[in-house]
RNA sequence: GGAGAGGUGGCAGAGUGGACGAAUGCGGCGGUCUCGAAAACCGUUUGGCCUCGCGAGGGGUCACGUGGGUUCAAAUCCCACCCUCUCCGCCA
């Protein structure tokens, strides 16, 4: 959520934003609200002031034995008048929060400007893409030669997009979570948590799932709860309603949670393997930053989250997203995306956003400046590091030998017990 | 799921219709004292919005879990909801 009065003040960035961005908000029917509330208010203030007077002075006549009967009528009307003007007030604001709600952030002015994806723009890479011998298969093939993914059963048991991992395979997502948490633990200074997996409507609203994305999300049918489509969720709402010291800043979170997205819209899309699943793990850091520093926190949230790949040694590439692909709070993001050999292509495998102190405002995280002062919003980041099922689909691709076999990446081995390959 | 208790400032805790944005204590901040510190003493200590002002700052208003209601007037009375705690039941 943008501050009111920034859009005030700069109705023509926001403007420009929103345009920038394909969305289209009525701005001018909320300034226009804003001036009529701000015309009103001031009528019902003055109001409730000369209705409290009046109030004390009741008070006060009435210990003195005096009678308030004419004064006591005429606060009755004023108070009659000053309920219809609080109900007006109530619309406006009811009225403006729908449309204030659903104004995206404000790209940084280094986003590129563009359409959609296809104006991202490629930052560097690393590695090179292995040139196979023979026919590489795809990991889904792969997975079920090895015996290690089962589509079918995943169905069987919940639905389509949803798979049964067996065997080594569950090794595999395990020591990849572990693996992941120890290094942003021990070497990137992340704290670990393991927050819940549902999340309440204001958890929602505050980090931008609410109101825009509500169709993507599971929620249960008894509860107000919906399972959380990423740890960003739970993880930034570890501070809502807080204000916390400008010393404690920066705060690194991070947080394996399995995620769960219903993918609507998107039927047609990567159907096999484990590319777009409706349950996934991930692994996610999460930075509340001082408003001064965050974009040089988004650069080193970027590069903890490479050195996952560096590690594992699979090719990657870092793109910044264009206006167009930006996410609605986002105002800068970068996405790593990993090479994978049955796609010829890099698909993305972990977004590093920095959403300044848009999350801030809409769940209300603060620091008090240690000089003294007013609170100021904090701001807030978080980027996956980085999306388990899609790192299997990689290793499994990248690491394929000729006979359907695939070595374990060796920084992984530790953490599978040793093995070094996983054979049918 | 059943029964009960309760939600007030950073924390503890008073306040059962008007003088209460709210006693008191603790903590925090500033000061006096001191070579320095502790103690003691003095002062200070919430946030949102509107408005005036170039600014420093001033004025106003709202907020005692949330939302309604009663009343000239609500932290205080009534209703609904949410949350926390205790006991019982069930349960990994």
């Amino acid at each position: 959520m943008l501050d009111l009065k920034f859009i005030r003040d700069n109705p023509e960035t926001v403007k420009k934003a929103v345009l920038d961005r394909n969305l289209k908000v009525s701005l001018d029917d909320l300034l226009e609200l804003d001036r009529k509330r701000r015309l009103i208010l001031t009528e019902l203030e003055k109001k409730r002031s000369k209705h409290k007077r009046g109030n004390k002075e009741i008070g006060e006549l009435m210990r003195s034995g005096g009678d308030a009967a004419v004064m006591r009528a005429e606060m009755g009307a004023l108070s009659e008048n000053i309920k219809e003007l609080e109900e007006e007030v109530g619309r406006l604001e009811k009225d403006m929060r729908e449309i204030l709600v659903r104004i995206p952030n404000v790209p940084d002015g280094s986003v590129p400007v563009g359409e959609d994806e296809s104006a991202n723009r490629e930052v560097r890479r690393w590695g090179e893409p292995r040139q196979f011998d023979f026919p590489p298969l795809p990991h889904w093939e792969l997975g079920e030669q090895l015996d290690i993914l089962d589509f079918q059963r995943g169905v069987k048991i919940a639905e389509s997009r949803f798979t049964l991992i067996k065997g080594v395979g569950a090794l595999l997502e395990r020591a990849l979570i572990n693996f992941m948490l120890d290094l942003h633990t021990r070497e990137h200074g992340y704290k670990e948590v393991f927050p819940p997996i549902l999340a309440n409507e204001e958890s929602m609203f505050s980090t931008g799932q609410l109101p825009k994305l509500e169709d993507d999300m599971y929620r249960c049918r008894d509860d107000v709860l919906y399972l959380i489509p990423t740890a960003e969720v739970p993880v930034t709402n570890i501070h809502r309603d807080e204000t916390l010291s400008e010393e404690e800043l920066p705060l690194y979170y991070c947080a394996y949670t399995p995620c769960f997205r219903r993918e609507a819209g998107s039927y047609g899309r990567d159907v096999r393997g484990l590319i777009r699943q409706h349950q996934f793990n991930k692994v996610e850091m999460v930075k509340f930053s001082h408003p001064d520093s965050s974009f040089e926190e988004l650069e080193k949230l970027t590069s903890d989250a490479e050195d996952v790949l560096k590690l594992l040694d699979l090719p990657y590439r870092v793109v910044i997203l264009s206006t167009g692909d930006l996410s609605f709070s986002a105002a800068k993001c970068y996405d790593l995306e990993v090479w994978l050999p049955s796609s010829d292509a890099y698909r993305e495998i972990s977004s590093c956003s920095n959403f300044t102190d848009f999350q801030a405002r809409r769940g209300d995280i603060r620091f008090k400046p240690s000089s003294g002062g007013k609170s100021r919003f904090v701001h807030t980041l978080n980027g996956s590091g980085v999306a388990v099922g899609r790192t299997v689909a990689a290793i499994l691709e990248n690491y394929q030998e000729p006979d359907g076999s695939v070595i374990i990446p060796e920084k992984l081995q530790p953490y599978m017990n040793g093995l070094e390959k996983i054979t049918p």
